[in-house]
DNA sequence: CTGCGATATGTTTCACCGAACATATCCATT
DNA sequence: AATGGATATGTTCGGTGAAACATATCGCAG
């Protein structure tokens, strides 16, 4: 009688460091997921429950350290303003994201083995 | 003329996120290492410049998340006391390098498509 | 039975990060 | 030129985690 295991399985999160000190992991990479579907950073920061303040920060260090922004601000306009993606920044968040279902599946053996030798967690809740 | 690349190649850091709450990362990991390298979590932890409370905290930590001690703790006794990888640390410690290795090598791809875009960094001092 | 070197723990202090607050600025639209 | 929504940026305040400090305990060697 073995339930289909749901989300128990381990979540594997990296983050890359460069020579330059620049450093991306999953808190840019979801911003840069949720900024391209709002439209907006501050819209962003709501969704993510992250203040404009923090948002725009990250946002910022990440087009400094590329050569081309990651995002595309706009001050003004239609509706005051917004923000999207760049080329760099679609092709950083893709590669990002392969990079890190790669090194899951990579990984899984490793992952699993290391799993297999955890405190017993069955009656947890 | 393209001399070796030393080590400006970025490094990919990975922590592992498990149901029960517990996590290893990179600074477990270097712990566990060290303190099979010297014997004592002390030693450990000056080899580290890492206060003795931290270390010791963290092997706390693996201690009572794995099912069997990942580090074997001994006080008084010859020379004070020691402390020494279990045969669970060793594997816990060995499948973590084996993971970052085979990360690092299935996300190579991702990794140079991230840095070709950064910022030049050629003239850094 | 005392000393030593290491483990084991509690308490206090401090630096840093982020949240919260506060404005300032921009500019297409109306 | 007035509006409005978003970007832009500085300042203050509080919580958290690490460092620093302080002991307590252990057990063999001598």
């Amino acid at each position: 009688m073995k339930m289909k295991p749901q989300d128990d399985e381990p979540r594997l999160r990296l983050r890359l460091f460069f020579a330059n000190g620049a450093m991306i992991g999953p808190g840019k990479a979801d911003l840069l997921e949720v900024i391209r579907d709002t439209g907006s950073i501050s819209a962003a920061g709501r969704a993510m429950s992250m203040s404009y303040k923090r948002a725009w920060s990250l946002v910022e260090e990440m087009n400094t350290a590329f050569r081309t922004p990651l995002v595309e601000r706009a001050r003004g306009g239609v509706k005051g303003g917004g923000a999207a993606l760049s080329e760099a920044g679609e092709t950083v968040l893709a590669h990002y994201r392969a990079l890190e279902r790669k090194a899951q599946e990579a990984g899984a053996d490793e992952i699993a083995g290391i799993q297999a030798l955890l405190s017993d967690m069955s009656d947890e809740t």
